[in-house]
DNA sequence: CTGTCAAGATTGTTGAACAATATTTTTCAA
DNA sequence: TTGAAAAATATTGTTCAACAATCTTGACAG
């Protein structure tokens, strides 16, 4: 994927792999992950495999179930609920501090043009992908690593969720224009109004996710 | 330690292990762990170490360095200011939105009592302890396991920075006063009084922590 | 149909092995 | 003596094979 990931670890590049399964839609939430199966497909040891499974758990990507082996995480409506708390949290305090200048305002704007290119022409995965930059962008206004890793978890945790729905479309793409109204209010120095919108927006998107997901999981039972 | 300590894996519980010898400070901060001989002093395999140490490089508190081995993280002055950028801002946000029947307000009291209880008998590890149930209590405001778990990581980390440190007296103790007068202010219905007694605490406490370890390293070099 | 029990499969954990990379020691020339 | 190159040693990265503990399956008896 990236440059030095011959660099990295096996286990950490086995968890990078294992993770860009999981919001490829390849390992589906609630699905059994076979350490001698899975091993097997990535030619690498049992051993090495139980060192990815232990990173990708502290992502709250896989689930430990002792003596029983680990799960792919089951997105249920109480995590999707704690991680828009989180969001509007983290997020809107992260605009209403922001200010005008910070390098990360940038990134904001490239997420929102990729964004509405990529709507251009259809594709909506990087409509999905720009608008995760996006968001993540938002956070590093608050200029914090650590706020950063904890942000990209939730949002890996989130994509989980996007996994059981269907309609990318529907999910990023009424966002579009609202994105491009925050990073205007910013850059206009209005980062209350900002944040205000933003939270509105995170409650809209909420309500999106939960009714979707609840009709999936309808759907399955 | 816990009562179903025995049913969780060897890899969680050596984690808990090592954990508590780095906040009690028998693993000192640049410290290279040997996998070989702890894995000799803690009577386990290399490879249930290993899944150990992968967990504990997810909290922040061990380093990789590939193929040198993994090292005890050494908190700086860039970490301190981090941390306590992310406490101000989840610690008042949820103080801030706290509902004063929240039964985390209880915990907060609890703890405050408890801090009290042991600067009486001049246990100053216990009113550190203490100290930091008060924090993680309000944190429990904002109702996102998420966060606490979030919480839960920077507080170890933090603890990382306070062993460096020589005079827990000094650390906590100037504390109490306030932490009794916030409870008493979200108790008032005044939270937005109380994330402003916060806050300010947090600069105070940054500055003494800044303060105290640069004196530290400064006597090291 | 239901509960029991043995057989089989999977996880939990270990120990040994070996290649690849660091570190230390030795050697040797300037 | 000093310093750099080279050899020896130790450590990490990764695999494999083994076995105990636990879970799952399926046959069987009632």
């Amino acid at each position: 994927m990236s440059k030095q990931d011959e660099n990295l670890t096996l286990p950490h590049r086995l968890a990078q792999s294992i993770r860009n399964q999981l919001i490829a839609g390849v390992l589906k939430p609630g699905q059994k992950l076979s350490e001698a199966s899975l091993a097997d497909s990535f030619n690498v040891s049992r051993n090495s495999l139980r060192e990815a499974f232990r990173l990708l758990t502290k992502d709250g990507l896989l689930r430990y179930e002792p003596n029983r082996g680990v799960f792919v995480a089951v997105p249920d409506i109480a995590s999707i609920i704690d991680i828009y708390r989180v969001r509007r949290m983290i997020e809107c305090k992260a605009l209403e501090d922001g200010h005008p200048k910070h390098p990360a305002l940038a990134k904001m704007r490239r997420a929102v043009e990729k964004a509405f290119a990529c709507r251009d022409e259809g594709n909506w995965i990087g409509v999905g992908s720009a608008n995760m930059e996006f968001h993540a962008a938002i956070v590093e206004l608050a200029d914090s690593s650590r706020l950063d890793a904890f942000y990209a978890q939730i949002a890996a945790e989130l994509r989980l969720s996007f996994g059981l729905l269907d309609n990318p479309e529907l999910l990023h793409s009424p966002y579009l224009d609202l994105n491009r109204e925050i990073v205007g209010l910013l850059e206009a120095g209005r980062p209350k109004d900002a944040a205000r919108m933003l939270s509105d927006y995170l409650d809209r998107s909420e309500r999106t996710v939960l009714a979707a997901f609840s009709r999936t999981v309808q759907a399955q039972a």
